[in-house]
DNA sequence: AGCACGCCGACT
DNA sequence: GTCGGCGTGCTC
């Protein structure tokens, strides 16, 4: 994410400069339906007029859209061919911040910005009238008769002092029939209201359970809560280590947020890491905040949507999809664990949710907490420009930041032919045995063997979709495509010269390890962890509790380790092959290799009980190895933005990557080359184009695909650009062209 | 998002 | 000759 500039005029879509203007019925205005299109249409105001902001039911072709009242009319059409609005919808109205964040959102992300409605008004029932519930109390008469069942019914309401309770559910706890209920009600003994169907969220104790923070906790904790006092845009990069407590850091953030009445959006990248989280936040809070996620369900989404936009929510911890929620006010965004791909949205329109949470500060005065232990390159990037304000959380117990980093030379230390456990590595883990801790062998690859071969005729097994080799599972029995997820039973025989039993398994996947390592350490307990073995997200993580708990001496995993639970038995890490992704042509090989090694490595031992890691390699002064042994992580960051620099990569900020796609190579390829061609308009707004890549034609599910980048200075009109450049290329027939503004996906 | 329009393939 | 595939464009 760029600089966060206040919003400038000229954005397509720009909220109206008259903020809450009033439209009396038959005025002209325009307004946003929550359908693909990209700019407001022009409506005329519904009886009882409407204002900008306020939700309404619009008109569109035969059907009717939710939709925003947006400003004055484009006066594109004569006000004779407008449509009335058919009604305004008894929701809170969206706030000129929100407004404006929407317009700059669609701008940034390129997503239509009627399609950027969608995303903030993608809650059930929203053109419904909100569901309501009567609720009884004590009224004020009594009745003439009184019967048994009658006194029970009074003597319940007068025990609970108040507090109101619907028909079915006072009749049941009374232990009477409804028709009792129905009666008294008549005779005026008891008074009906009508409350909302959804409860509001429990308010929200500031004060409830602060913890005692640690000097350096305090320190940070406190310049997010200036910021958040100071009511004004900032964005940090609160960075510390598992264990050095940022959560307790930006829970303070989140209080003085409460304290000064603004909403709190908590941002989480696991809906399976929320359970935690929301437990942790009850017993500093006193109450649960609202949820905003897949699985929340129609009933959570509507109530969470609604207590958003009228305020009653005081915090929303949610996923990705939260950031576009219309809050009434808000005033802290945190995103943690920021560097998480999964706050990238890839499938329709396409957004990272970190972006979008900088973007939404920067136009509502509001704080942005960015937390990671290891932030994405843009993020530091972003910081030692100075955008960001960094916060350095130290380990609270000490310097034993990382455990002890080693290489074993693999060139001095090769392991026989078929194995890859090296002599060292196995000395290590049975040292770990002897003392009764845990050893984590970790190796980036699924399945058995990455790679089957003939050794009658050499042909190797790969995928008929694509060009990457065929993986065996074999718990499965199966040739699996890591690419696009064909799958084929093992055959008996080669396909191709058609001799049986000269198939042979080459290099090393984790369930082959797994089996190296049982033979290796007889007596431990072993225990295989890979992300294609589990049934289920909830059997998986029970799975790895049992593990982290003590059930196994040695651990066998891929990078599903590297994320979220601790292991605190764990004080050995042996990455097997630590070269593994540092090959290939990908530009960020070099710093997800980095982040992921390092994460790996962090799980050995705890703060107080450094541990060890030993990184097998081939390339022991490769500078991505060198810099995970020495721990620099700041000179390695340096390197690596200077490279990019020096490549002619785009470095950060302003760039999209371009994908072109089809079933037809030679189509895909001239639409690449014809966009190229008119690269020159692009430059013309200052912005270069690079590619298509001379290197061969990529091929995933079936679709042959190209990418191109675009990058532009800082202020240089990129989005407008490339919309242009797009539109003046015309694809050939089933090639798609999609732009990506955010840089991950195509770095 | 729907829905109509429109231009090329296989078919009673 | 037509029926129908879904690519492209429009909705105030």
């Amino acid at each position: 994410m760029g600089a966060a500039r206040p919003a400038k005029a000229g954005a397509r879509g720009e909220a109206a400069p008259d903020e809450d203007a009033f439209f009396p019925e038959g005025a002209p205005l325009s307004a946003l339906p929550a359908l693909p299109v990209d700019k407001p249409l022009d409506y005329l105001a519904p009886p009882g007029g409407v204002r900008a902001g306020d939700w309404v039911e619009a008109p569109i072709g035969p059907r009717r859209a939710l939709a925003l009242v947006w400003g004055p009319p484009s006066a594109e059409l004569p006000p004779d061919r407008l449509k009335p609005l058919a009604r305004r919808l008894d929701l809170p109205p969206m706030t000129p911040e929100t407004r404006r964040f929407l317009a700059r959102a669609a701008d940034y992300t390129l997503i239509e910005l009627g399609q950027v409605l969608r995303l903030a008004s993608r809650a059930p029932g929203l053109r419904e009238a909100p569901r309501m519930r009567r609720l009884l109390t004590l009224g004020p008469e009594r009745p003439e008769r009184m019967t048994p069942a009658r006194r029970r019914v009074i003597a319940f309401l007068e025990a609970h002092d108040g507090m109101p309770f619907e028909p079915a559910e006072l009749a049941r706890q009374a232990g009477v029939g409804p028709g009792v209920v129905k009666g008294l009600e008549a005779a005026g003994a008891l008074s009906a209201r009508l409350a909302p169907h959804d409860p509001p969220f429990a308010r929200l104790d500031p004060a409830f359970a602060p913890p005692a923070l640690s000097p350096a906790q305090d320190e940070a904790a406190e310049a997010l809560r200036q910021s958040v006092a100071a009511r004004g845009y900032a964005t940090f990069l609160l960075k510390g280590v598992t264990g050095s407590g940022k959560t307790e850091v930006y829970m303070e953030a989140v209080a003085e947020c409460l304290r000064q009445g603004r909403q709190a959006l908590v941002l989480l990248p696991e809906i399976a890491l929320t359970a935690a989280f929301l437990d942790r936040f009850e017993r500093r809070f006193g109450a649960r905040p609202a949820e905003w996620h897949s699985a929340a369900g129609d009933a959570g989404r509507r109530r969470c949507w609604r207590a958003a936009a009228s305020g009653q929510a005081q915090v929303v911890v949610g996923a990705r999809s939260a950031v576009f929620l219309p809050f009434r006010d808000l005033g802290l965004v945190v995103v943690d664990e920021e560097h998480d791909g999964s706050y990238k949205q890839e499938d329709g329109p396409r957004y990272n949710a970190r972006d979008m949470a900088v973007l939404r500060a920067a136009l509502g005065r509001a704080t942005a907490v960015l937390a990671s232990a290891t932030p994405a390159l843009e993020t530091w990037a972003n910081a030692r420009a100075g955008k960001y304000r960094r916060l350095d959380l130290p380990e609270r117990f000490g310097p034993a930041v990382m455990p002890r980093m080693q290489a074993v030379d693999m060139r001095r230390h090769a392991p026989p032919r078929g194995e890859w456990i090296s002599e060292p590595l196995a000395r290590a883990v049975n040292e770990r045995l002897a003392r009764g801790e845990q050893s984590l062998l970790f190796i980036n690859r699924r399945g058995y063997a990455p790679l089957t071969l003939c050794r009658g005729c050499g042909a190797h097994m790969g995928c008929p979709h694509c060009d990457a080799w065929l993986v065996e599972h074999r718990l499965r029995g199966r040739l699996v495509c890591h690419q696009c997820g064909h799958s084929r039973p093992v055959p008996k025989a080669c396909p191709e010269c058609g001799r049986a039993d000269a198939l042979a398994a080459l290099g090393p996947g984790v369930e082959r390890l797994a089996e190296e390592a049982r033979a290796r350490f007889p007596k431990a307990r072993t225990a295989l962890l890979s992300s294609d073995l589990a049934q289920s997200a909830e059997q998986l993580k029970a799975r790895i509790a049992a593990i982290a708990a003590g059930e196994a001496d040695v651990i066998i995993g891929t990078q599903l380790v590297a994320k979220g639970h601790n292991f605190p038995l764990l004080t050995l890490v042996g990455v097997i092959d630590a070269d593994l992704g540092l090959k290939g042509g990908d530009l960020r090989a070099a710093e997800k290799t980095f982040q992921l090694l390092r994460q790996v490595a962090g799980r050995a031992g705890r703060a107080d009980r450094p541990g060890a890691a030993l990184l097998q390699t081939y390339a022991p002064d490769h500078p991505v190895i060198r810099a995970i042994l020495s721990g620099d992580e700041e000179t390695f960051w340096e390197r690596e933005a200077a490279q990019r620099e020096a490549a002619g990569a785009p470095p950060f900020g302003r760039m999209a990557g371009v994908i072109v796609s089809g079933p037809d190579e030679a189509r895909v390829w001239r639409t690449a080359e014809a966009l190229a061609r008119a690269g020159a308009a692009l430059e013309q707004a200052g912005a270069q184009l690079f590619g298509p890549a001379p290197a061969p034609i990529a091929r995933i599910r079936g679709r042959f695909r190209v990418r191109l980048l675009v990058k532009a200075p800082r202020g240089a009109p990129l989005q407008a650009a490339l919309r242009a450049w797009r539109a003046a290329t015309r694809p050939e027939p089933g090639v798609s062209v999609v732009i990506d503004i955010d840089p991950q996906s195509f770095l």
